[in-house]
RNA sequence: GCACGGGUGGCAGAGCGGUCAAUUGCAAUGGACUGUAAAUCCAUCGACCUAUGGUCUACGAAGGUUCAAAUCCUUCCCCGUGCA
């Protein structure tokens, strides 16, 4: 079940039946298990195979979840704090056509807190969402409130310019610290200290009620060295088996409070693959994330800029295969398009709507780097009456001009992030969503072809 | 008309003899943004040049004092307030 495919293309190509086979034999198992292991308790998700790329790797499927399907792969906006910045979920499910939505356990724990969440009816309710969702663990403010904090330092560094080794021994001014047994935040909100271990991420995602959980993790920057970068994984897979073990508790708790008219919800725990941009590092912690009993797999971590669907196609060789694989944070048109063809079946990213609350727009003439992104503040664009992207046929596009909404970022106007993230968000899930009719179709290349102009 | 107060770079507004091409904010110009510390951050912002430095022109205008003036003095021109 696990072998990995990228040598046998022919195989996946021509071989439909075999597939329905596996699929069908892999439902029924997951089935049983659950059946076996957790009668009372509704799971969770189950992914579909639907088809796949020559390669082995890229594949398009289904994600099904109490709360409705994803079809993959799939765009994940991010609402860290229960909401989309700027967009309304009508405006999400409508005008971007997105599947699910990502919140945050530390921001949510911090405000409004677990008890207003668990009041609320759960994270769907208290937001008014009503597809699936998914909440991250909190492990990636240990790294941004972290070591990142203060600093100008990404996740994602390029190897060809260098990677300075991050000697910065002020960690005062950080607002996490990481240990062995957890890690010590202060709030970003009034400064009190707070505790994160494995088990109450897990534990407050549960509460929060999203219908996919990440386990709690280490996330550090592409600047550190070897060592600690082998360190970080390592915790990292000690702090995977406390959550599988702190999740399985929850679950059997859940299933022994069961009565005759409840049916206890209980979220999907996904695992989260470490190793930075160090390929033995990847492959040892996919292997060991891979062999856990997850419901599907997270990956994580600092890549190089330059590389990263290479890093994604090491782990995702090693992850098993029927079960669901997101990249964690990364949202760049032309990385989405790189982590498709190495196995990603779903992604989250900021970056779609931070870029547009600062007045950038993606377009379609270029899909390299910068070139695919205008910046409406640019003088260029003050008497430009074309949509934001010519080719786009998002609600913005169709009803707005460059012009009108360069006013509406100059004249600091809310509605210009409004309306430049549905159009951010409409590119990057469409993108995704050409992405994986192409694969059904079969025709990645053409698509490919056609996305990524020079 | 008299008496005060004031005229500083696109705007507002510091500075009140040398360390001032002039604090700061806004505006402007460009850049960055990848599991949201972010409607944020960074750079530039008089002109020119053989450019981690140099030259010139600048703090209403014109003179003057001084080694040195945005800063002191004189006159003029504007603006505000009060009194006639």
């Amino acid at each position: 079940m696990h072998a990995n495919n990228a040598n046998t293309p022919h195989l996946i190509l021509c071989a439909r039946e075999p597939i329905r086979v596996i699929r069908m034999h892999l439902r029924i198992c997951i089935t049983l298990a659950s059946l076996l292991t957790f009668p009372y308790s509704y799971t969770m998700i189950s992914f579909d195979i639907h088809a796949r790329l020559p390669n082995g790797r890229g594949r398009a499927g289904t994600i099904t979840t109490p709360h409705g399907k994803i079809e993959t792969p799939a765009f994940i906006p991010v609402a860290t704090k229960a909401t989309i910045k700027a967009l309304t979920p009508e405006m999400l499910r409508d005008y971007v056509g997105a599947h699910a939505t990502l919140a945050n356990t530390y921001h949510l724990y911090l405000q409004p807190g677990t008890e207003v969440l668990k009041k609320a009816g759960g994270l769907h309710q208290f937001m008014n969402w009503s597809g699936p969702t998914y909440t991250d663990s909190g492990g990636f403010q240990a790294f941004s409130l972290g070591a990142a904090y203060g600093k100008n330092v990404s996740k994602l560094a390029n190897v060809k310019e260098g990677v300075t080794i991050d000697t910065d021994e002020d960690a005062s001014v950080r607002l996490a610290h990481v240990d062995d047994d957890g890690v010590t935040f202060k709030s970003i909100i009034d400064g009190s200290t707070h505790r994160f271990t494995p088990e109450t991420s897990i534990d407050i995602q549960h509460a929060i009620g999203a219908d996919m959980i990440f386990a709690f993790d280490e996330c550090i920057s592409p600047q550190e060295s070897y060592e600690r970068q082998k360190a970080a994984v390592e915790r990292t897979h000690v702090w995977a088996k406390r959550c599988l073990e702190h999740h399985e508790k929850i679950k059997s708790q859940k299933s022994n409070l069961k009565s005759a008219n409840s049916h206890p919800e209980v979220p999907a725990l996904l695992g989260i693959v470490q190793g930075g941009r160090h390929e033995d590092l990847r492959k040892l912690s996919a292997k060991v994330i891979g062999g856990m009993d997850f419901e599907g797999f997270g990956i994580g971590g600092s890549f190089d800029k330059d590389d990263i669907g290479t890093a994604v196609g090491w782990v995702c060789d090693e992850l098993p295969e029927g079960k669901p694989r997101h990249l964690l944070g990364i949202g760049d048109p032309i990385d989405l398009i790189l982590g498709i063809e190495n196995g990603i079946d779903t992604f989250d990213c900021v970056a779609p709507t931070r870029i547009a609350r600062n007045g950038g727009a993606y377009i379609r003439t270029g899909l390299s780097a910068q070139a695919g992104r205008i910046n409406l503040l640019n003088a260029q664009f003050i008497q430009d009456f074309t949509p934001l992207d010519p080719e786009c046929e998002c609600y913005t596009c169709k009803n707005y001009t460059r012009a009108y909404i360069a006013h509406l970022f100059r004249a600091k106007e809310m509605l210009a992030a409004t309306l430049t993230s549905i159009h951010n968000l409409y590119f990057v899930v469409n993108l995704v969503k050409k992405a994986r009719q192409a694969i059904i179709d079969g025709d990645y290349e053409g698509f490919k072809k056609k996305y990524l102009v020079k």
